[in-house]
DNA sequence: TCCATATTTCGATGATAGTCGAATTATTTA
DNA sequence: TAAATAATTCGACTATCATCGAAATATGGA
C-alpha cells in the first residue's frame, strides 16, 4: 500500500541525463535561454523544449519570456537543495577528455551552488570565518559572533539585510566535491554577491565554475588569511 | 559539455515507482526482508529482487543475510536525506481509498524519517523543546541550553552519548507533511529511541507511521506540555 | 515587408527498462 | 531426507519515453 508523497515523481524528472544536465547548468542560480540549455545538454532545441515543458509543468523550473527568448531558471531553493543532495551522493563520472579534467578541476575549486559559493573555495571560506572567530560552530550549528557582526558591517554586509531574508540565515551545505560543508543560507549568498561586486570572483564561460581574480586572492588573503 | 557528478544516476534509481515505494518503506530506518518489500511495493518477489540488486550495486541499500532471509536497509543517512528532500518537494498524491486517507493521516501525525520522529508530533516536539527553553533557535540554528542539558540528563539521555555521534548533532529537517522543521540529528534520534523505551510511542503494522500510546500522551504532556 | 533567429509543436522511430512466468538456488523445517 | 519457503536468475514481452526531422509560431532586425 502506498501513501504519502511519491519520491519517484520528481526523481523521474531528474533521471533523464539531458534534463539532469540542464538542471546542473541552472544550479548557477541564473536564468538561461532555452537555446543555450539545449547546447549545454548537447541536444536539439526541440528536445530541450520538450524537457523544459515537462519541468515547467511541475514547477521544477520557472519561465520568463523576453522577446523571442525564453529564460528558464530553477524554481526555488528547495529544488536546488534536492539537486545538490542528489549530487552529493552521486558517483564521480569517468573522465573522457582533457577538457573535462580541466572543467572538473574548475568546478572543484569553486562553483555556484545555486546562490552561494561551493567547492574548495567555499569550504575554505567557511573554515576561515570560523578560524577568525566570526562564526562559531557550536553543537554542530553555526552562529555569528560579535566579531563577526563587526566584520560584516565593515565588509558592507549589514546584518539586518542578512536577517531580513526569509529563508535559512546561516547554515551548512554539504559540498559534493569537498565532502565537507560550505557556507550556505543568506550569509553565504550575501558574501557571494559581495565578492562579485568587489570583482574578487567572476563567472567562467559556459560553466558554473567560478574563477578567482588576482584581486580576489589578495583580498581574501588580507581579509581572511585565505591562501589559494 | 558535462562535467562533475551526474544527478541522473541516483535519480534514475528512485524514479521507478516500485523502487520509490521500497525506499519509502525503508525510511523507517529498519531492515526489511525482500519478500516484505515486494509485498509493500505490490510487485512480485522476482521483480523486487531485480530492483534491490540495482540499488545494492550502487550502494543505495545494504544487505544482511540471515538464513533464507535477505534483509535490506537504506545504506546511510545521506541517502535518507536525499530521499526526504525529494519527498519534501513532491506533490501530494491523489487519494483513492478510505484506507489511504487513514494511513496518510497516520503518516502526517507521526512517522519515522529514517532515524528520528517526523510529522506533526516531530514538529510539536521541537516546538516544545524551544518553548521550554531546552533548545534555542538562534540565527535560525539550534543550540542546547543549560536547562536543556539538565533536562536531557534527567531524561536519561546523557549529553556525552549524544555528542559522541559522529554525524550532525542537532539540526532541523524539513518535514514534508508539516512544511516546517522537525528535530533531527543525534538528539532527534536519541529522543526517538528513548520514547520507544518508555513505550510512549510504538510502530504501526505495515507502515512507517508511528502511534502514540496513552502513556505517551500523558508523559509528553507532563514532561513537555505537549497536547495532542 | 521580408528574412533571420529563437522556440515550440507534432509525429514517428528506436531504445530502454520494468514486469512476470518459469526455473533454479539456498536455507529451514518436519 | 524430502518438502516447504525465501529469494534469485533468466528470458521474453510490452509499454514508455527520449530523440530528431519537419513544420509552425513568435519575435527582432534590416
Amino acid at each position: 500500500m502506498r501513501s504519502g508523497p511519491d519520491a519517484s515523481t520528481i526523481a523521474s524528472l531528474i533521471s533523464d541525463p539531458s534534463r539532469a544536465a540542464i538542471l546542473t547548468v541552472l544550479m548557477d542560480g541564473r536564468s538561461h535561454p532555452a537555446g543555450d540549455l539545449a547546447y549545454a545538454a548537447n541536444i536539439k532545441p526541440q528536445t530541450a523544449s520538450f524537457h523544459l515543458a515537462k519541468m515547467l509543468e511541475v514547477n521544477v523550473v520557472s519561465l520568463e519570456k523576453q522577446g523571442r527568448h525564453r529564460y528558464y531558471r530553477i524554481e526555488n531553493i528547495e529544488i536546488a537543495k534536492a539537486l545538490e543532495t542528489l549530487l552529493a551522493i552521486s558517483p564521480q563520472p569517468k573522465v573522457k577528455s582533457f577538457k573535462q579534467v580541466t572543467e572538473n578541476e574548475n568546478l572543484r575549486f569553486a562553483r555556484t551552488c545555486y546562490d552561494h559559493l561551493a567547492g574548495k573555495l567555499g569550504v575554505k571560506l567557511m573554515d576561515a570565518l570560523v578560524d577568525k572567530g566570526y562564526i562559531i560552530e557550536e553543537s554542530n550549528e553555526i552562529l555569528i559572533t560579535k566579531e563577526g557582526e563587526i566584520f560584516l558591517e565593515l565588509f558592507d554586509i549589514p546584518l539586518d539585510i542578512v536577517r531580513k531574508k526569509r529563508r535559512s540565515f546561516v547554515h551548512k551545505c554539504l559540498d559534493w566535491s569537498e565532502r565537507r560543508h560550505h557556507l550556505a543560507g543568506a550569509l553565504g549568498h550575501e558574501l557571494f554577491e559581495r565578492f562579485f561586486e568587489l570583482q574578487w570572483i567572476e563567472r567562467m564561460e559556459k560553466t558554473r565554475a567560478i574563477r578567482i581574480t588576482s584581486a580576489g586572492r589578495k583580498g581574501l588573503n588580507e581579509l581572511l588569511s585565505i591562501t589559494l
